[in-house]
DNA sequence: CGCACCATGTAAGCAGTTACATGATTCG
DNA sequence: CGAATCATGTAACTGCTTACATGGTGCG
């Protein structure tokens, strides 16, 4: 599932220039999706070129204009196929767990801080949850079925932290960071 | 944290041949990091060539032979310097939540099916880790406390799809996959 | 007899990240 | 007055995946 794909998902949900795009990437799929302009903006050029989507030039007051972009019927098509087709595949790639696994070698307040940092991300990440599920019902339920999700792993994982801090760090205290 | 790096750090535990380090990321961190002959042995080679690694060819009888690599000083300072500076960053990269994201555009068979295959490798992995985690203490500590927290993470998963697969098919049964 | 395991590597290609490039408006 | 928001894009680079290429051994 690649970024062109995931761009007809979020034009599914209506027109949207690609700057638009971006901040619904950010505010529902964040927590299983990470995308940026320079990734975005290719993307819709290449679904464009596929006949796609469509764009139309839309000049504004006071705000540079924008290409607002809209699934087309072979677009649409092409979505419902990839959903059909697409694994439910899950992956995680953690330099925080890197860094746990290899805790034996690094000094236990380096530890610290990689454990305090990586808890102060997943509340970041719990907040913005909370900021954006205010309404239920107005994102599609499968949005709220992902953001439920999301927030139970993340607090699994932070519950996790808080209660094996101690451990792992006892494991290292008292002893200079060795091979 | 690249595949140079990890590999650095398989190293730290001991001489190894690119098989051989396939199977601890295979035993060990494929809750985290996955890395395939592809991305090890290329790895590999540009760590010989940087002086981060020594190799030794080994000859054995009815067996292929095999390249043993040990970590030089150099090796060993540049992966505690890696430690040192890597952001404890945390990224997944889900299509099962992609699927689960526009429910609403597939059928409600089509995401029973999504559901039970996601549960199924999700027990899959829990099994894996009990296979490998028998003997606490025979790995570093560190290795424990992310095996540890795979496991939390994982079950939370599985738990928030079982007590949530009625309400998220509920919200698609009786009406067709549309727009 | 066929499959899995041991063992190493190359080459092509793809997808995505990062940095660069530009510029008006609004809010504190 | 500086930062954030709106708005679009390109180019170089990195890093990994996939497929290809080869071949002996052990087990059921």
């Amino acid at each position: 599932m690649d970024v062109k794909t995931l761009c007809l998902g979020v034009l599914s949900l209506g027109e949207a220039s690609g700057y638009e795009i971006r901040k619904v990437f950010e505010a529902s799929f964040s927590h299983f999706y990470v995308a940026g302009y320079g990734s975005i903006y290719p993307a819709l050029a290449a679904l464009s070129r596929a006949g796609h989507v469509s764009c139309s030039n839309i000049e504004q007051e006071k705000r540079p204009a924008k290409k607002v972009y809209r699934l087309t019927d072979s677009g649409r098509a092409a979505f419902l196929q990839a959903l059909d087709e697409t694994y439910p595949s899950h992956r995680v790639r953690s330099d925080f767990m890197v860094l746990a696994a290899f805790a034996h070698l690094q000094s236990a307040e380096r530890m610290e801080q990689v454990l305090d940092t990586r808890l102060q991300d997943i509340e970041r990440q719990l907040a913005h949850i909370d900021s954006y599920s205010g309404e239920p019902g107005a994102q599609p339920p499968g949005v709220t079925f992902t953001t439920g999700f999301a927030r139970s792993v993340l607090q699994a994982g932070r519950d996790y932290i808080e209660q094996h801090r101690s451990e792992l760090l006892q494991a290292l205290s008292g002893k200079e960071p060795s091979s």
